[in-house]
DNA sequence: TTGTATGCGTTATCAC
DNA sequence: GTGATAACGCATACAA
């Protein structure tokens, strides 16, 4: 079967293309009947609209951009899910860029969404503070950030979970059940995400009259996990009272646990844990870990809402969105 | 700035637009020494070709769409993210689709993936056959399946994990560690994968002069997670001997290891479990899982060579490429 | 209410 | 080697 285009219909039905064109698009005035005749051309015909051409016309691509640095990981795969469906309902189509936290695929990624004319682009996570040059083309692309700082805030809107309150409550219930000495885990890093969870921890400890030092509530762990155990071990033998630890996400947490597993340290009895991100796998060790959920759900409707409220310029820009967290307590922290 | 088209170029080089195009895409005959004017211009332009504009008129997008059940599990994660890094690589772009598992979101996305033109399908698992009704356009739509049976072998490429491999040397696995009663544990369900599995479950058993009964070797899980206990209590109440079960996946295989544990039944001791998938969550289980992992980068590798062959209309049609699986031993089997 | 004509940015065909 | 120009399929300003 060829493929239809709207002068095949035009001249099928017997108009010109401009009323077809208008009784696709609802857009413009013709008679009912003109409307009925079209409309059962296009269904006979099966005609299907060429969106390249529709783009190309209107300079518009029905398409978004969404950067993220690692599609495997569960948050971020929950995330894009989420958003994917949400744009699709709203008729966007996603192309999903896999940046592997790589800063030079995310240029060469930034460059083919521009040459695509994406209208909007998402960006999810990273470790430095996103900057998007959008001078070089009259178009602004509009985006938004999703846990990842804007270098230019006044260009976006940042959408993030409440890491602050998450670290806090998550330090919070271990000094509830009991923990002397809480110690946050995490690696070197410099993420916002990051230093506002360090920052929750320092102030519930704070708000429990502890006194944050680094080298007893600051277990660095090395990103190489090999080093993993001997971090740990060392940390331990320096501070011996540890009996509870914070960790600033689950993939460390369940290291740690299996650490401990080894090393016969027994959780929650002897040293309560509790992680953050709520991956699936902290459900099914032993003991259950206990985390902080973050609400992708809510994120990634707010991101959506947010970036389709800035194409169509009717949303405000600076703006910051905080997405609570919840604590999912296990058995980890019992 | 303005965003410069090719005539802008032109005219800025002192040369026509044909020339400009021929320098860019380096075909047909230009001297050297326009060449380097226009590439000069170029920069100093920052000129970024419309991708729009070139795909109508080459009618060809340079975009392939992915159809995925569920991208927040890890499997298809993984698939995906490899499968859009090679194609990247190749010069195109990744619409991902998450159809839920609904037929009708699969057909949205199929008129949408249409509607944009892309140049090609990549179709992953997915209950029923596949089938893609390309009458209704003149352009074919090339696509090959992952894990997902072709209604048409004709039409396509299948690409598949060898399930039956993986199910055959699992139990054989299990048998070969003593359990004298192993089981399969499965939902009821027909994709062609599961039945794959269960083939080589059956086969396994023959071999070892084992005669399967159903009643005896198949637990068969309700959908619904909340009747998981039941089901497992009533198999082993009428099959008290069992010492081994080959569940049908990763995620089957936690939930019995969770149920287990609850009810003091110590694996492996009393009972041997493995798994298929290799999800990340059974490294860090107690025991550790034993599973079947699938080739995620061969089998990506495989979908986005074969269908770039296809789209470039050199590759054979009407093949299958069966991709082997290795199985991974931790303690769950010991 | 409808039709005609133009242009979106590109490639490709032809002529020079 | 280079240039003029016709498409690609659509939306829209303007005319009727």
């Amino acid at each position: 079967m060829k493929n239809y285009s709207i002068k095949d219909i035009a001249a099928i039905a017997g108009v010109s293309v401009a009323t077809v064109s208008r009784v696709i698009n609802d857009n413009g005035r013709f008679s009912e009947e003109t409307r009925k005749k079209v409309l059962q051309v296009i269904e006979d015909t099966g005609y299907k609209m060429n969106y390249t051409a529709k783009n190309l016309r209107m300079n518009k691509s029905f398409s978004i951009g969404i950067l993220v640095p690692d599609i495997s990981n569960y948050f971020f795969a929950t995330v894009v899910q989420q958003l994917e469906e949400s744009l699709f309902d709203k008729g966007y189509s996603t192309i999903i860029c896999n940046t592997s936290r790589s800063l030079e695929k995310e240029r060469a990624y930034l460059r083919m969404l521009e040459g695509k004319g994406v209208d909007g682009l998402i960006v999810i996570s990273g470790a430095e503070a996103f900057e998007f040059d959008s001078s070089g083309s009259d178009k602004k692309i509009p985006y938004v950030c999703i846990d990842r700082e804007p270098k230019i805030k006044a260009d976006t809107i940042f959408i993030s979970s409440n890491h602050y309150q998450g670290a806090f409550e998550a330090t919070e219930e271990l000094i509830r059940s009991g923990c002397l000495h809480p110690v946050i885990a995490m690696h070197n890093q410099k993420s916002t995400s990051a230093k506002e969870r360090l920052k929750g921890f320092k102030d519930a400890l704070k708000k429990n009259n502890i006194v944050f030092v680094s080298h007893k509530h600051l277990l660095t762990l090395s990103l190489d996990e090999a080093h993993f155990p001997q971090n740990i071990a060392s940390f331990l033998a320096e501070n011996p009272t540890v009996d509870g630890i914070f960790s600033i996400n689950d993939l460390i947490a369940l290291q740690l646990l299996a650490y401990f597993q080894k090393h016969d340290v027994s959780v929650p009895s002897q040293l309560k844990l509790i992680g953050f991100d709520d991956t699936i796998s902290g459900q099914y060790t032993t003991p259950t870990l206990s985390s902080v959920r973050q609400n992708t759900t809510l994120i990634s409707e707010h991101a959506a809402e947010a970036l389709l409220g800035l194409i169509n310029k009717e949303g405000a820009l600076n703006r910051e969105i905080m997405v609570p967290v919840t604590l999912v307590l296990r058995e980890s922290t019992r």
